[in-house]
DNA sequence: TGTTATTACATGCATACGCATATAAATTAG
DNA sequence: CTAATTTATATGCGTATGCATGTAATAACA
C-alpha cells in the first residue's frame, strides 16, 4: 500500500499524531491553569505533589521523581526546599544511600493535592466531558499509555 | 449501565484519558529535548517558530500567538524581542491597528525552523513509530483533535 | 585495598519567567 | 465629540529556571 514494507508507522502519520496529541494538551492545560485553585500553587508545584502521590506510600527519591518531570535537578531540588518549607513536603537522607533524598508528601501536602486534584478533576469534567464518548475517551487512554510505555 | 442517563463522560474515564495524554506527552518531550538540535533553541522558543511556521504567510500578531502557547504574554513579548536579536523573526506594528505587533519569521527562522522540525521528526519516527500500527496513530490523531476542539 | 569513575544532590550565576502595572491606541457610552 | 472602557503590547521587579560545577557517597576496577 505505501511502497514500504517494515512494521513502522510512517513519518507523516507518526509526526501528525504527536502534533495533535501535543496540541491537545497545550490547550486543556491553558483552560486548566485559569482555575483559582492553581494561585496556590504553580501547575509545576501541582505536577510534584501529584507524582509523590502516586509513588508507593507517598515517598520517592528526588532523581526518580525528576524522572517523571520536564525541570531539571536543580530546579526540582530548590522546588522542593521551596515545597518543605511550606510543609507540604518532607526531605530526609536515604539510610540506604546517604547520597539520596527521600521525598514524601506530608499530612498538609497531601491534603492540597487532594483538594487541587479534586477542583481540577471536575473542571475536566466540565470541559471536556461532552467532548467524546465514553468509548472514545477510553481509547484515547489506551493510546496514550501505550505511547506512554514505548518511550519510557 | 453507569446508573447516570445524561451524554456526558464519567468524572473517571475523563480524567484517566486527560492524565495518560498528559504523562505521555511529558514522556515523549522529555525524549525529544535530548536532542542536540534544541542546544540552538530552547523547547518554548522553537514552539514559537512551530506557530509562526503553520500561520498564513508565516504571520501572527503577538496577542493571537499566544493563545497558543502555555507562557504568559509579557515572557512572549521578550522571547519575540530575543528571537527578533537573533534575526528569526520581524515585528512590525500592524498598520490596521497601531496596538498590535505583527510577528513574521525571517528566511533564517524558516530555515531554523525546518531543520529542527526534520530532526524532531526523524527522532520521533525513531521513538514512536513501532508504537503502534498506522491505524493507531491515525486514530490517537482523531481523538486529540477532537479533545483540542473541545476546548478551543 | 587504593584509585578512578559514577551517581545523587546542592549551589553560583546569568537569564527567563510571571505578576502587576504603565502606556498608548481603538472602541464604546453618554 | 469627549470621557470611560477595553484591547495590545511593553516594562519594573522579585522569583524560578537551567547550565556548569562543586561536594560527598557509592560502585567499579586493577
Amino acid at each position: 500500500m505505501t511502497g514500504t514494507s517494515n512494521t513502522q508507522a510512517t513519518l507523516k502519520v507518526t509526526t501528525d499524531a504527536w502534533e495533535a496529541l501535543f496540541r491537545a494538551q497545550v490547550a486543556v492545560m491553558r483552560q486548566i491553569t485559569t482555575m483559582p485553585e492553581f494561585a496556590k500553587l504553580s501547575l509545576r508545584e501541582y505536577d510534584v505533589l501529584f507524582n509523590l502521590r502516586h509513588a508507593p506510600e507517598n515517598e520517592t527519591r528526588l532523581v526518580d521523581l525528576n524522572k517523571h518531570l520536564l525541570i531539571s535537578q536543580p530546579s526540582l531540588s530548590r522546588m522542593i526546599t521551596r515545597l518543605e518549607e511550606r510543609g507540604l513536603v518532607s526531605r530526609c537522607t536515604d539510610p540506604t544511600d546517604q547520597r539520596a533524598s527521600r521525598l514524601k508528601l506530608t499530612e498538609a501536602g497531601l491534603s492540597m493535592q487532594q483538594e487541587i486534584g479534586r477542583a481540577h478533576v471536575k473542571q475536566l469534567h466540565l470541559l471536556l466531558g461532552e467532548a467524546m464518548s465514553e468509548e472514545e475517551f477510553i481509547e484515547l487512554q489506551r493510546l496514550s499509555t501505550k505511547l506512554h510505555n514505548a518511550v519510557e
